[in-house]
DNA sequence: ACCCCCTCGTGGAACGTTATACGAACCCTG
DNA sequence: CAGGGTTCGTATAACGTTCCACGAGGGGGT
């Protein structure tokens, strides 16, 4: 009845005793593997739930699995990530699995790389990491070992699932509405490139280059400037406050991520800008925060919710072994347009 | 030299041979424990490092700790919550502990017991639990077999420690600051109360009561109102809507967490209210909503950081058998006054 | 020279689970 | 009713670590 509060543990062999029946009779109810009669199961399951018995899963992980998953993600500030998380979590819910954050704090190579590899020690059966700063040939490695699903960069490989999504196509709605609005004149908003981290296609990779072919689509071409100023708050209003106060002030800004225009809003307000009116913005993820009223920020939508359920989907095939084919699997993004977003000059 | 990508892991036993010890004696480095000389230390640290040894962490629960400690959350979302890990993580760092957050998604007790047994079953040999939802005797039980910290909650026990804000105190600064700006008429956004939860004095209980208590203090004893609307965005969303349609609104809204006001930007945006002209008001945490430009919200500062820092500090005390008695440690708070607070009419 | 104690290292028994190998029934078929 | 297969249950050896108990060697003190 009562999970036995300080004292000791209630074991597979308190279980067996109370039923009567061997340690590898309870393991094999456990598991439900094969060669038990309906009976045994009975009497095990009642003496399991009578003495409130709760598997040890540290012995278990000496044998086998842990039932456990984990999920690497930079910052438990970006809403975006809580998006994704709350779709693997709604595809774990009725299974065995329990899911870990593992929360680096920042994008340090370093830390993540800790993280990871305290998953590992923990022989967690599967990892799911959110744009991983770690090397690409450390994951490599480390998808070796474990089912690993990655989230967010599109270097496929035959050592883990991907679940992207599709960048190129979100900028185009950006640019497209931006153009559509009368905007020549946009600037954007992007992340420094991490030297040596091996990964060719970051989604502000994907961006960038989506950015200047629209650009370069619509006869922008003269007209793309990049600031590299990073996906944070403080970021986009340095890159604001460097672009803002140019010689050529742009009419319009795409920021590479929500969190990074948030900082635009500050850097407008100190410089005496209305937005729409003076500067139209948009941003990408559509988190939480661009809904806010105060905000209403315009930008793209990436069905966080769906791609974290989807990444649990393709962990949970793998982990069954249903599949052992990597796979890469992308969705369509769509654009939400709020009041950050005006013809110029309006 | 490498981690062995698929295939074996390296073992305390392979260091053992390695290094021509016994594994005891390469245990006995790993724990450095008692009786060995600095000559064997040195042989298997570098047999250690050589072969790229790590610890396995499940074994290692079998027989003592993990090196895990444990963080639940009711949610991601709560920039709050974010401050609060930060913290935590801040202290933790260079220490061996890895630490993992279990997010419930919700508040639901059912949930958020399920999470801490799986923290329980992975042996973790710390918890910390932030504003749990589970019953408070289920939290007794728990802490007699694990060390663990609650945060928010008011209910001191020998069982837990216990690390917290002087919520009476914010507040008071709350109602001064609006009283002072000329406010009569201000009402006050809560929580719900969760039947069967055993906690008497949860964070909401306590803002409520001293909300009272401090309207009483002004003479405005009469106009105190509170609506049990919930903290989040819809539930201050629609706690500002029955407020502000009613016979006589309020001038001044005190919700007790900031993402509750922002629901009530939304409500105001919708029925054409300016803040702070037509409605001040002011939120609880101060957390990176308040700041960001286009919000500009009057709020609590709670100094998560500092809290969090707390409680993983007290964790650790109890970790290493520094101190065998529960302490409560209380912070201080402070008003950060921006753009959402005016006097009336103003 | 004897004894005692301290230091450093080893042996080996746990810890709770899984999974393989095996044995004892039982059922069917000829 | 012998032979063969299926079904159900058990015995037992891992898994990688910790830590207690023990012993060998050496250095004083008497």
């Amino acid at each position: 009845m009562q999970p036995a509060g300080g004292s000791k543990r209630v074991t597979i062999t308190d279980v067996a005793r109370s039923a009567g029946v061997s340690t590898s009779a309870v393991s094999k109810v456990l598991r439900n593997a094969y060669g038990v009669s309906p009976a045994m199961r009975e009497r095990v399951q009642s003496a399991m739930t009578e003495l409130g018995y709760r598997p040890h899963a540290a012995a278990r992980g000496m044998r086998g699995r842990t039932y456990t998953i984990g999920v690497l993600l930079a910052s438990i500030r970006n809403a975006f990530y809580a998006d994704l998380l709350e779709g693997v979590d709604a595809r774990l819910r009725d299974t065995e699995y329990a899911l870990f954050i593992g929360s680096s704090g920042s994008s340090e190579m370093e830390d993540q790389t800790k993280l990871i590899h305290a998953m590992v020690d923990r022989q967690m059966d599967g990892l799911i990491l959110i744009a991983p700063a770690v090397p690409r040939s450390e994951v490599v490695r480390i998808a070796a070992g474990v089912p690993t699903v990655v989230i967010g960069h599109h270097d496929p490989s035959p050592a883990y699932d991907c679940v992207v999504n599709q960048d190129g196509a979100g900028v185009d709605l950006v640019i497209d509405h931006l153009v559509g609005l009368g905007h020549r004149d946009i600037a954007h908003l992007s992340h420094p490139t991490v030297r040596g981290s091996q990964w060719k296609q970051r989604p502000e990779h994907h961006v960038r280059a989506a950015y200047r072919e629209a650009m370069a689509r619509h006869g922008l071409a003269d007209l793309a400037r990049v600031v590299h100023s990073g996906y944070s708050d403080e970021g986009g209003y340095r890159g604001a406050m460097e672009l803002l106060t140019s010689a050529h002030p742009p009419t319009a800004i795409f920021a590479g991520a929500d969190v990074a225009a948030t900082g635009v809003f500050r850097a407008a307000a100190e410089l005496g800008l209305r937005i729409p009116g003076d500067l139209s913005l948009a941003g990408y993820n559509n988190t939480s925060v661009a809904a806010l009223a105060p905000v209403s920020l315009t930008s793209v939508d990436q069905a966080g919710a769906m791609m974290g359920e989807t990444a649990a989907r393709l962990l949970l095939e793998r982990l069954e072994k249903r599949r052992d084919r990597a796979v890469v699997m992308a969705s369509t993004p769509h654009l939400v347009t709020r009041d950050s977003t005006a013809p110029p000059g309006a």
